[in-house]
DNA sequence: GAGCACTGC
């Protein structure tokens, strides 16, 4: 058995160690909390190996990042004395280096379900142990839940391991104990970082301004090392470089910037000793995935953008958002790994304690539906009957299930299809999936490899490159240029990195494709267009709500309807400049501190409204009795009757093969489309709202989908009508809650009445002054806030007429505003006591928190 | 004037 080399310094956590090895061999599971510094990745593991507790099979253990997983196996082979690949190995995508003698092998999370994939019971593992699982990203949180269950099953001689940071062990060691016949055991070991003495500047003003206060008071109390900045983005980092430039060369600082788009090389100058004293500007690379040794100080900006998906609209969000107090506490220890140091906050003590104290686990914030269609694989039916570590919200669950019901992944019992089983054998989101699934059935493998590489990876173009003629999709140019990069290393106007990842990617889905759809001879004799359009059905099936129609352009951009709701813009890097209906591929939903929500499409592909119709009738016509009621269902969703409308423009029920025809003629002949298309979206703000309401009020009433679908239902057969819905009061009462006021409900009708009987659906476009709109977002939850410019209130109406066309009228409610505005007040006062709110919004300036 | 960080046979 392998020991430990002799020159291996002692550690904080070898104190420990055989108490962690005494508890395992009485219970199956352990939780060990241990701060940083304290050796837990390198020593813990190897400890459990050399104790024998694997059984001689395998010690996994998984990690949050393929950097760490490659990095601490190198680092415990080396205590060993031993080369990598013989008793300690690596696995992560791409790469793996273990040899037949490997009984430690470090593996990314993501590859947990893919092991469990291939062997359920996971026969060749004795002992798992997830590192840095406070971080709590979703594989984790999924590895978690899966590997208890197994070992409750099947597996009672399973050890499972769970190591964190920062983590509150009690509720994990409760999770693993819940029910089990032995206590899952334990135990807190001591770190070692040095004290890092911490002060807030309070901040008012920019963030690079107060980077160079911070910085220049830094350098005058007598700096020794390096400083580490933390801000939001690239953006905010160049702007920082910028303004601190002149004094950081005064100072003998060298800048350096450091985020993820930028190219390995010049992310190893960051990290890399330097002779010049460095100025580092970061992005959250630098609070987990990156170490910089020698830094003295950190200036943190006490800002992150935070991705996240919206289960209402089905559309990733990028919100810039104050840190927890626990990332703050990660970022000022940055300052501590070597040496004593110190950390300038840019925000105020109040401020921080205000703030939450960790940052929302993943899964209360991302799309679930890869890890559901994964549960469904592992024989979960229910997956909100599932014993979660953490349950994701109620509407995030209904919103991945419905996309796999959808994407046709997952039949109406919860059963995993044909279809489904096809997706799985894929490493992709089961969007990806069903692209991949779709191009091999219509002919085109070899594309579809391409497009849902070119989708799952990050953008193979800088950050603002311009759109460089018109063509059909994102996705096609993208491949003619990955292709040059291929056969002749063309790297023109491409990032490297991501456009290499891109076609390591597509070559490891062309080699998991399906034996009998490798043959690409085929696929290259049909004609280029015949392809191309192959592959735009193909995505089609893979975002079949993501249909969007042109409208006119909005400040030089290419506006957009989106079918689910709401408008968009076209990026402009996107080729997709004349196409009138489109599927917007990559959306992203942004919220900054000065501006109001932007739905902004990044990458679109052309489609022909007939293939909307030809879908639908697919779905309705020719598939089994599962897929009727899946397609029957598509149709009765409140989302999709704007969409019917947008079809019913093009299309009459004539042409549509007779079942299909029947149910959108019973459908119009219920209401007629635009009262379909306005109640449907009225309901949709209904529910959302009210879910803002419910996570902001207690004990407030909530719609849930089942209320408002019956709701639907009385609508479309004439036993209410919208009106009375609002009569009853249900809608103005949940605003009443938050708004402590009647009234404000007529602020944020997703729908106005207008003279001669028209209805109208409402977007306020945000105008200055923008902090006004920002506050009132927060009322309405989804619904764009108004604005207030000059005293009058511009509102953009997109108007519906009866035949489903949408015009757009631009208006000024200002006087309906002025008779409004004290009751807002007198809200925003209540919710934001700290500010001052002015009497007349028209001569105002921004609120200054009060004193 | 428009792109946080990760990850998968």
């Amino acid at each position: 058995m392998a020991t430990l080399a002799p020159r291996t310094p002692r550690l904080p956590i070898d104190e420990v160690l055989d108490d962690i090895v005494a508890a395992l061999r009485r219970s199956p599971c352990a939780v060990i909390e241990a701060p940083p510094g304290a050796g837990k990745t390198t020593r813990v593991p190897l400890a459990l190996l050399q104790a024998g507790l694997h059984g001689g099979r395998e010690v996994l253990v998984l990690q949050p990042r393929r950097l760490a997983a490659r990095m601490t196996a190198a680092r415990v082979a080396d205590s060993l004395g031993e080369p990598l690949g013989a008793t300690v190995g690596y696995q992560v995508r791409f790469e793996s280096n273990v040899g037949p003698d490997t009984r430690l092998r470090f593996i990314t999370e993501g590859l947990l379900g893919r092991k469990l994939h291939a062997d359920p019971e996971l026969r060749d593992v004795g002992v798992v142990v997830l590192d840095e699982f406070h971080e709590r990203h979703i594989d984790g949180d999924l590895g978690l839940a899966l590997l208890r269950r197994l070992q409750r099953e099947r597996r009672p001689d399973l050890k499972i391991v769970v190591m964190s940071a920062t983590l509150d062990g009690a509720a994990v060691a409760a999770y693993l104990s819940e029910g089990a016949a032995e206590e899952c055991a334990r135990i807190t070991s001591a770190g070692r970082m040095f004290p890092v003495a911490i002060e807030h500047l309070g901040g008012d003003g920019e963030l690079h301004s107060g980077v160079l206060r911070a910085l220049a008071r830094l350098v005058d109390e007598g700096l020794d090392g390096d400083v580490l900045v933390f801000l939001p983005g690239a953006r905010e980092i160049a702007r920082t470089a910028e303004t601190c430039a002149g004094f950081a060369a005064h100072a003998g600082l060298q800048i350096f910037p450091l985020h993820g788009e930028l190219p390995p090389a010049e992310q190893d100058l960051a990290v890399r000793p330097c002779s010049r004293r460095k100025l580092i500007l970061s992005t959250n690379v630098a609070e987990t995935s990156v170490t910089i040794d020698g830094v003295a100080a950190v200036i943190d900006g006490g800002l992150a953008r935070v991705a996240a998906h919206d289960p209402w609209t089905g559309i990733p969000t990028l919100q810039l958002s104050k840190i927890s107090r626990a990332s703050a506490a990660q970022r000022a220890g940055r300052a501590g790994r070597t040496r004593p140091g110190r950390c300038l906050r840019l925000y105020a003590q109040h401020d921080h304690d205000r703030r939450p104290e960790h940052t929302p686990p993943e899964i209360h914030r991302v799309d679930l539906a890869g890890a559901l269609l994964d549960l469904h694989a592992f024989g979960v039916a229910e997956p909100a009957g599932f014993a979660w570590f953490e349950a994701p919200p109620a509407a995030a669950l209904q919103a991945g299930e419905g996309l796999l019901r959808r994407l046709g992944a997952v039949g109406p019992g919860g059963q995993v299809t044909d279809l489904g089983r096809r997706m799985l054998a894929f490493p992709l989101h089961p969007r990806l999936g069903r692209l991949l699934c779709e191009g091999i059935d219509r002919g085109v493998p070899g594309l579809a490899c391409g497009a849902a590489a070119l989708l799952s990876e990050r953008s193979i173009r800088p950050a603002g490159a311009l759109a460089s003629c018109d063509a059909d999709a994102d996705v096609l140019v993208d491949l003619a240029d990955l292709e040059k990069l291929r056969r002749r290393g063309d790297e023109r106007g491409l990032l490297a990195g991501p456009a290499r990842r891109a076609l390591q990617v597509r070559d490891q889905l062309l080699r998991a494709l399906p034996r009998d759809s490798r043959d690409r001879s085929k696929e290259q004799g049909l004609k280029e267009q015949e392809r191309e359009d192959r592959l735009r059905m193909a995505l089609l099936a893979a975002f079949p709500e993501r249909v969007a129609q042109a409208r006119e352009d909005v400040g030089g951009f290419r506006g957009l309807a989106l079918a689910g709701g709401g408008a968009a813009r076209l990026g402009p890097g996107s080729v997709v400049r004349t196409a009138p209906w489109l599927l917007a591929l990559e959306v992203e939903q942004r919220r900054e501190a000065d501006r109001g929500a932007q739905v902004l499409v990044r990458s679109a592909c052309a489609i022909e409204p007939e293939w909307l119709i030809d879908q639908l009738c697919d779905d309705i016509e020719e598939r089994d009795e599962l897929q009727w009621n899946a397609a029957r269902e598509r149709v009765e969703g409140a989302r999709e009757l704007r969409y019917m409308g947008l079809l019913l423009e093009r299309t009459t029920t004539a042409k549509l093969p007779p079942a299909a025809g029947e149910l959108l003629r019973q459908m119009a002949l219920a209401a007629g489309p635009e009262k379909f298309v306005g109640d449907a979206e009225a309901l949709r703000g209904l529910m959302a709202r009210s879910a803002f309401v419910a996570a902001h009020v207690p004990d407030a009433p909530v719609v849930t989908e089942a209320v408002a679908r019956a709701l639907l239902a009385e609508l479309c057969e004439g036993r209410t009508s919208f009106a009375e819905l609002r009569a009853a009061d249900l809608y103005g009462q949940l605003l009443a809650r938050v708004a402590g006021g009647g009234g404000l409900e007529r602020l944020a009708p997703t729908h106005v009445q207008l003279p001669g009987g028209r209805r109208a659906a409402v977007h306020y476009e945000p105008d200055k002054p923008p902090w006004l709109a920002s506050r009132l977002q927060d009322f309405f939850g989804m619904s764009r806030g108004p604005a207030v410019a000059g005293g009058k209130v511009p509102l953009v109406l997109h108007l519906l007429a009866p035949n489903g066309r949408a015009e757009q009228v631009t208006t000024d409610l200002a006087g309906f505003w002025d008779r409004h505005y004290p009751e807002v007040r007198k809200a925003l006062m209540r919710r934001y006591p700290r500010h001052s709110w002015p009497e007349d919004p028209r001569t105002a300036a921004p609120p200054a928190p009060r004193r």
